[in-house]
Parts: C-alpha cells; sequence; structure tokens
DNA sequence: TAGATTGTTAATCGATTAACAATC
DNA sequence: TAGATTGTTAATCGATTAACAATC
C-alpha cells in the first residue's frame, strides 16, 4: 500500500495462494523459495521480491511458514472476508457462473441473478428465482452487494456497468467481450476468453 | 516467424483484432496510429511496432487500411482457419462453452462433449449427446481434432491432458484451476478464472 | 558455531516510449 | 510540393535476475 505495486507483480498473487493452497493440502508445512521456484516455474529471487512487497513473512535460514503465507496471501487478496455477489445476465455464463459452488467456499456469495428477458424472468436457476433486471435500482438501495458479474451481450455491457456503479457497487467481473470503463475507485476485471482463444489459435500454428 | 515474438505482443494482438472489428463495423476504413492509441489506450509507438512485428502494413503518410489490417491480424492470429474442437465435461462450464455460438463464427467448430459420468452420458445438451470419455481414444482415431477444452475437475485435468496430446491433439484450452503442462510443440492456454476474481478482490481492497 | 535461507541492493535484461528520417 | 504518418533507431523505464550481507 506504502509504495506502488506493480500489476506484474499483483497477477502472480493468485498464483501463490493456489500453490500455498496445494502444498498445505499436502501437509507441507515450511517452504523455501528455492523449492517453490522449482515448483511453480519461477525464480526465487522474484518470490522473495514479490512477498517483500507485502511484509517480511520470512525467516532466515529456515524459510515460510506455510500456514502463515498463506494466511497473509489471503488477507493481501482480501479473501478473509466475504463478498455479496450479483450476477447480471441469465445466459449460459451466467448460469455457470451462479452454479459454482467454489465461490461460496472461497467467500462470493452470489445472492440473486438477474435478467431483460421476459421469458427467463421468474424461472429457476440452480435454485434461484431470475430476477427483473428492472427492479435493480430498488434491489441494490435495499441490499448491500458488494459486486457485480456482468454476463450480459456486449451491447449492454457499459451501460450496465454505468448503472451499477451510480448505484454504489465498487466491483465489477466483466465477461462480457468488451472492455468497460469505470470511473477512478471503482474496481474491474475483464475477463474476455476469446482473447485467450484466439492466443491459443496463434500458439497452434507457430 | 523469422525473430522471436514477445509474450508481452501476443497478449495484444488480439485486443488489436476486437478493436479492428469495432472500427470496421462502424465503416471507419482508414485508421492511423496516432488514431489506435487515443481509443485502445496503447502508446501510439507501440502499436506500429507490434504490428510491424509482423510487417509493413501501414502506409507513410496515410495509416492503415481498416479492411487490410483485420484481414492480417485474423490470419496472423490463425482465425481465417477453421478448427475441430472437443469439450471434455459436460458440467456447467463445458455447457457454456458449447453453447457458446460464438465460436463457430470465429472458426471454431465443436463437434462433440464427452463425460465420465454416467448419469450425464447418452443425455442431450444443446443439441449434441454427450459421448462416454471411455470412448475418446477411439473417437479421436476416427475423427481429426484440432483442439480441445477440458472443463473437468482439476484433479483429472493433467491426465485428460497427457491423454489428449498422446492421440494428437496439438492445442488445449484448459479451464480447470490448475496449471495443465505438456510437451513442446503443444499448445495450452490455461484460463485460470478465479485468478481474475482474487485479483478483483485485492482492487477491490485497494 | 556452521549452514541455510531470507531480505535487499546492484546488474542485467527486455519492454515501452520518444524521436526522426524515410516516404507516400 | 507540403503535410502526414509510417517504420525504425535510440533513449528510457521498469521488471527480472544475480549476488551477497544480514541473521536465524
Amino acid at each position: 500500500m506504502s509504495e506502488k505495486i506493480s500489476q506484474a507483480v499483483i497477477r502472480r498473487l493468485p498464483r501463490y495462494y493456489r500453490y500455498l493452497e496445494e502444498v498445505e493440502a499436502k501437509g507441507v508445512d515450511k517452504i523455501s523459495s528455492s523449492r517453490m521456484s522449482t515448483e511453480m516455474g519461477l525464480n526465487a529471487s522474484q518470490i522473495r521480491r514479490d512477498l517483500n512487497c507485502f511484509g517480511g513473512f520470512g525467516q532466515q535460514g529456515y524459510g515460510y511458514s506455510v500456514g502463515k503465507l498463506k494466511k497473509e496471501m489471503a488477507h493481501i487478496l482480501g479473501l478473509d472476508k466475504r463478498y455479496k455477489v450479483i450476477i447480471i445476465g441469465a445466459g449460459r455464463i451466467g448460469h455457470a457462473l451462479l452454479g459454482y459452488k467454489g465461490f461460496m467456499l472461497e467467500g462470493f456469495d452470489v445472492t440473486d441473478i438477474f435478467d431483460a428477458d421476459k421469458g427467463k424472468i421468474g424461472t429457476d436457476i440452480e435454485g434461484k428465482k431470475v430476477l427483473d433486471i428492472n427492479g435493480l435500482d430498488r434491489y441494490l438501495q435495499e441490499n448491500a452487494i458488494d459486486l457485480a458479474m456482468i454476463c450480459t451481450p456486449k451491447e449492454h455491457a457499459q451501460s450496465i456497468a454505468d448503472r451499477l456503479v451510480s448505484l454504489g457497487i465498487r466491483g465489477i467481473w466483466n465477461f462480457a467481450p468488451t472492455d468497460v470503463d469505470v470511473r477512478r475507485g471503482v474496481a474491474v476485471e475483464n475477463v474476455h476468453l476469446s482473447d485467450s482463444l484466439y492466443v491459443l489459435a496463434y500458439k497452434l500454428n507457430q
């Protein structure tokens, strides 16, 4: 927080967290940067440097405590809190995200799902009744929601994002194939699944 | 192809492609790096440099032809070919990917979907009958498939990947929350949706 | 203490940006 | 031709890696 953490470092944080979960599950309780280096395929200096952005979690001559480091990592990522989430768009991706039980374990509670399609509103998906997007403003006034997942067609993504932000949403996970822009202070992650598929096609042809 | 293209450049290619589709749809037929710079939020030098990795597509004093550049981009990414694709895992993500019509337009034909669950095998999803994973080897011997999307639980991702590669699959789009490793010459894109959610949580807390 | 491994500074490497000559 | 804009070289910036002193 004091000095600015680079994007490159931030993008590696979830990977550290995943790795630590894995080794903890194996019953490992002490780990060195050199072992992490071998097993993760990252440079050991880089690992120590990355971790030191957030504090001195290690101990010279010993290494890092897996349990402590994982806990610190969870805290840095904000995974030691719980988040209330809504999904906008009850198409296939919205449906898939709603049904993914992993989110709940990780602290993300999907409270409701919205759609504009009269044919979908009121139907039941994964045990949730699809709500009318027209009731969104009132809903957000009455419920404290932390973040929204946008699973609409790309045409509606930006306007929905604007509406969400104006209603107080502070974080947006966007699956529509377009970048949504928001004012400073609001967090957005644009997923762009097809970008990843395009890169795969590129690699396939090398 | 001659000189090595950096990962950073490769990751920007789909973004150029998306942008070019957009401006073409608006009827723009000529574009300069400086306009691209403003509209995409990238540095103009970087754009010219990136494009020049693949050839001199522009014309001094004029700029780039949108149609030509988009076509070149599609060619570089390999989007001017068609790919036969199978999906492994008929859970929610597999289902969502199978149903996404956009892939077909972009050259990716999903021919079949496989699962190990007796309760799912033989059922109909999005007009496809779910096939038994036990028949995978034979299926791949009899059908020329270019790439596979892995949508299994993480425990099975690596072993399925190994099997796919040994059967001749050259590209893997992996949605299981673990990195799959393959031999040189096989292309993999590990998606890691939850990494992106974790980064969002991180940003939310800054 | 001796051995191990961190935290951190210094060196290297690569990517981004600026500048400008070439040229349409 | 004059103006515009590319392609490309040179300068800058930031990220990665190596090295090592601090210290458990």
